[in-house]
DNA sequence: AGAAATAAGTCAATATGACTGACGTAAATT
DNA sequence: AATTTACGTCAGTCATATTGACTTATTTCT
């Protein structure tokens, strides 16, 4: 039933699953990493598709999984923040971001320093979903690290960082390995919201 | 202007970017993995832009590019194959693949063996879109890849492939990774198509 | 030979996530 | 005072996906 109907091809099963060394290249002549962009593929398409189901049981999409997602790890962020990370327009984020608040998931508080801002926290449910949300996917991160060599997890991290356009690599760094308590300086914590 | 607008965190910066041990694993007591969640989110987000630029030239989308990859990649593959790859629906497979049949980018065939089969094939020009799809995430993955060190490139094989649901993972193996110029016994190569 | 299953396609209606362009408002910056 | 920024909104559109029902041809099963 979710027999793709490739194996019974003459050659089928070739060098694959043979002990370690279990990606021997193919011929690589015409299109080269041909087996990386499919298994980027692949591997993304399945990533995702564990926290869908949950996501169904609240009516949301996958657009409002990145949102929580994102300001949930960065609590206090700015809208025009998170247009940049989604690579999204705001009319396309409004309606998502709308959604979030009127479910009370997110919250919006004005920015003390800036009153224009209308900064982003999730609230306790909203924090709540993340988690449930992310947790199909540790699991899966845990079991797939688990199964790599002494120092894989480091190579797999140094990878996809790399696959990241040079020019925002050092942003999505700072974004991603930051003590995110206190995202900017005097601003309120989200343990302290209300 | 594609500031993020986090480097005047306090914490700016913190352990990232430092030689060879570029990623040190921040706190991970609430959401394990979560700089892999967002690696991945940012990686895959910027290895699908590549080809978008030049989808627009012809008027279509992903949904165009992963048709036209899979069929060159599988020539003479069925079209319920083609569904279970992508996990989408016939109805919106239908849109899409009369769209590339009708711009002579994909021709299909009636399987020899069974003939209620439409089996699908690359013509020569969709073939060379696929290439010209495939050459800047080639580059992009050839770079990541050369900045890893020693056997780098088999851990991420072998990672991605990990991240893969247990129960496709060796269809999967086996469409990726055959001599695929016969893609079933008796049917025609590509080359030979009139 | 007849029934059931399969491969492919089609119709209609709908939802989601994205887009462009224009406009408004409040607040900060110059 | 003028400009820029942050945010929001209105209106219209498009691409990709969905469900459910139905048709046709062909193969397979009993």
């Amino acid at each position: 039933m979710t027999d793709v109907n490739f194996k019974d091809s003459p050659d089928a099963g070739l060098g694959v699953r043979n002990g370690s060394n279990v990606f021997p290249r193919e011929d690589d002549s015409e299109m080269p990493h041909c087996d990386l962009i499919e298994l980027l593929f692949y591997a993304y398409r399945d990533f995702t598709s564990d926290p869908d189901a949950k996501l169904d049981a609240y009516g949301f999409g996958r657009a409002h999984h990145r949102v929580l997602h994102f300001v949930d790890r960065n609590p206090g962020m700015m809208v025009t923040d998170l247009l940049a990370i989604l690579r999204i327009t705001k009319q396309s984020l409004g309606r998502v971001l709308k959604q979030l608040i009127d479910s009370d998931f997110i919250e919006q508080k004005p920015g003390p320093l800036d009153r224009r801002q209308r900064l982003l926290y999730t609230t306790e449910s909203g924090h709540h979903i993340v988690s449930a949300l992310a947790a199909p996917q540790s699991v899966r991160l845990e079991k797939a690290l688990a199964s790599l060599p002494q120092g894989g997890s480091d190579i797999v991290r140094q990878f996809l960082y790399a696959m990241i356009n040079d020019d925002v690599r050092d942003e999505v760094a700072n974004m991603i390995y930051k003590t995110d308590r206190y995202a900017r300086p005097g601003q309120a914590a989200p343990s302290e919201q209300k």
